[in-house]
DNA sequence: CCTCTATATTGATGGATATCTATGTATGGA
DNA sequence: TCCATACATAGATATCCATCAATATAGAGG
């Protein structure tokens, strides 16, 4: 072994491009997690609502539909898809349905893409 | 004005249903150019392709098909995806096309979901 | 109960995209 | 110059999704 095994290894490298010692992907099962909370916050009608109830601290839906200029049925699907990544909380008070940020799920994201 | 017109702003503020003293949402623009990055992001494949390289430091394109399971062109039309998103950057090498990832454009998708 | 009002759901439609096969391009070696 | 190899592009297809108008649900007040 020793010269010689590490010659060798360094030849099969060059007859297949690389060292194929590549270490294992991210599992498809966390990936496949991890991607409905990235779609959620890659559409930029979702991006402005992030950015509204973040800076509020607590908005309420109905003060949504007019920032964004599109119709309520609309808003309220964004709301739904971002909470159900849970990416925002709702609370419901009376008729009424306010969102705030959920920043545990946010900082998921940070560690995603900073580590 | 003073106690009269604070007045009439909660009467006015309780008919719509909350304070309508909200901030701008983020600029449309600003959204529409976040968005292709977050969505080169948000596919599994994508994802499994992100790790492999950070975890290799660099790696050619040769070696990513068999790791995710997927034809050649595939994996060539993901890598020009994340390419154009800014997240991984390219270099030819002879015939070879190496791939590495981008960490100032990583470092932009932290500030978006940290600050 | 009945009627507003706020929000959710449904159904339809146009547009984006992930994947494949087949083909093109370009580089390096004999 | 010719062939083999690495990668990109084109075309086709199936699926997903953003949006709206219309309708349903549900809570508050009279």
């Amino acid at each position: 072994m020793g010269e010689r095994a590490v010659e060798m290894l360094e030849l099969d490298d060059i007859s297949t491009c690389c060292a194929s010692g590549l270490g294992e992907p991210m599992p498809r099962r966390t990936a496949e997690r991890l991607v409905p909370v990235l779609k959620a916050v890659a559409d930029p009608v979702r991006l402005q609502l992030l950015s509204l109830i973040k800076s509020a601290g607590e908005v309420c839906a109905c003060d949504l539909y007019e920032p964004v200029a599109l119709s309520q049925p609309t808003v309220s699907h964004h709301l739904k898809v971002l909470t159900e990544a849970g990416l925002i909380d709702r609370e419901q008070r009376g008729t009424w349905a306010w969102f705030s940020i959920n920043h545990e799920r946010m900082g998921d994201l940070v560690s995603l893409f900073s580590e």
